[in-house]
Parts: C-alpha cells; sequence; structure tokens
DNA sequence: GCGACAG
DNA sequence: ATCTTGTCGC
C-alpha cells in the first residue's frame, strides 16, 4: 500500500499495488496484438506534464490529433487535473490516466480517432500492459507505445535489426535510432509489432521522436510554462484549441 | 541482498 | 517527469 497525501484536499488515500497488478492482468489479457484496424487516416498523440512536481499536485494531459500520413496537426485537448498517484516503474498508468483519460475522451466527441500513439511502453512491460496497452484496451482502439527508455526486456539483433525480447525470448518491442536517439516501440492494442515499427517510422519526421509523441510533448510543456497562476481546483479543467498553432488556455 | 527501474 | 546556462559536437 503506496500512501498519498493530497496537499490540496488533505486526504490521505492509499494506492493498493496488488490490486494495480491485477488490473494489469486483466488488461494483458484483453490486449489484442494482431492487425485489427481499418484505414489509418487520424493518429492521436498523449503525453503528461507536472508544473510544481516538488508539491505532489496536477498534471497537464495533452491529446492532439494530426492527419495521416501528413502529420498535420487537426485539434487537440488538454486537461489539467489532480494527480495523487505516484510514479512506481510498471505502474505509470495509474498515475497518468486521470489526465490522459479525459483528455481522450473529450477529443473523441470532436475527432473519429484511428490510432493512439502514447508517451511510454505497450506489451514492453512486466506484466504486458504497459501504459499504450492500458489506453489501447480502455478505449478499444489500436494503440502503439514509444519510450525513450527501456523497462523491461533484453536486447536482442535479429536480421540486422534490433529487438526487446521477454523472458521467453519473444519480441516485444523494436529499437530505433541510435545512442542517444534511441527509441523503442511496442504495440499496445489492436497492432503487431511488425506494424507498429512500420507505422511509428513512417512518422519520423525531425528529432528522434514520432510527430504525435513530439508535437504532444511541445503542447503539454508550451502549456506549463503558461500556467503559473496556482492550483486548478478540484475538479477536471479542459483547454481547447484547433489549428496548428499553440493553444490558448480556457479559450 | 543487489541491480533495474517508462514518465 | 522536473530544476537549469552554457556549451561540446554533428
Amino acid at each position: 500500500m503506496e500512501e498519498v497525501f493530497d496537499p490540496c484536499t488533505g486526504v490521505r488515500k492509499r494506492f493498493d499495488v496488488s490490486r494495480a497488478y491485477k488490473a494489469q492482468k486483466y488488461i494483458a489479457k484483453n490486449a489484442v496484438l494482431e492487425d485489427r484496424f481499418n484505414q489509418i487516416r487520424i493518429v492521436v498523440g498523449l503525453d503528461v506534464s507536472y508544473p510544481n512536481w516538488r508539491f505532489s499536485s496536477w498534471g497537464i494531459g495533452v491529446a492532439v490529433a494530426l492527419a495521416y500520413p501528413s502529420m498535420k496537426i487537426l485539434d487537440c485537448i488538454a486537461a489539467v487535473a489532480r494527480v495523487c498517484v505516484p510514479y512506481i516503474p510498471g505502474l505509470l498508468a495509474f498515475r497518468e490516466m486521470a489526465v490522459l483519460a479525459p483528455a481522450l475522451a473529450r477529443l473523441q466527441r470532436r475527432i473519429s480517432v484511428d490510432l493512439i500513439v502514447v508517451d511510454g511502453h505497450g506489451i514492453a512491460h512486466p506484466r504486458k500492459a504497459g501504459i499504450a496497452t492500458h489506453v489501447g484496451v480502455v478505449f478499444d482502439k489500436p494503440s502503439i507505445g514509444v519510450a525513450k527508455k527501456k523497462l523491461y526486456g533484453e536486447y536482442r539483433e535479429e536480421r540486422d535489426e534490433l529487438y526487446i525480447v521477454d523472458d521467453k525470448q519473444r519480441p516485444i518491442a523494436g529499437v530505433l535510432g541510435e545512442g542517444s536517439k534511441r527509441i523503442f516501440v511496442s504495440p499496445g492494442h489492436r497492432v503487431s509489432l511488425t506494424t507498429s515499427i512500420r507505422l511509428i517510422k513512417s512518422m519520423l519526421r525531425r528529432g528522434k521522436l514520432p510527430e504525435p509523441t513530439r508535437i504532444a510533448d511541445k503542447i503539454t510543456k508550451d502549456l506549463k510554462k503558461r500556467i503559473t497562476s496556482g492550483p486548478p481546483g478540484r475538479e477536471v479543467h479542459y483547454i481547447r484549441c484547433s489549428g496548428n498553432r499553440i493553444p490558448d488556455i480556457f479559450s
């Protein structure tokens, strides 16, 4: 039991790790690792940032929709909400879903989402239930995880390509880029590993990250700079934006 | 016990 | 993830 203190409400909550594990077991059991999607026209990038994280407070979750394969920004929703779950390796989803779910749910009411690219791992996870798989199964949408660091598995070279394999030597992620530009691509839900790698490669433009994650990361950090007027309170606040520019807060 | 450990 | 200036390298 991880004790969590909410500095705003003063409430002591507890995060039950063993229950989270059970939830992940369910998530993994329901994950589909085959290509089950129609033509991809719209891809959504998901990311979260934490202003004033020292005081354990709130997070900004961004869901930005891009046209595929042009990668033009179509729409964007950001959610600002209190995040009370601590970061525990392997349980990232339980911390970030608090802001990602509201943002994604709201975006889905405005646009038809074909694929979700999440900042973190998919099945390249100790229980095969990383945040990308978590989001994919909960929303029952094709999803792929793109992470900057390895969480689980071992490196293995196959046919001149680098992969991450699980304890049974099964490939669970593709490794793209060299040195500090290395990224880990793993299937989340309704997409195979081979297709995940192919799709992410097709979304690389500038920098080491694919456009959905790069754009979502930029927006989330731009918003953070503009929100210095204190905590938002109890409920979730939404930030709506569209067009290929940085969103206006509360517009 | 020791090392590893997404964001 | 976040706090941060200048700076080494392609």
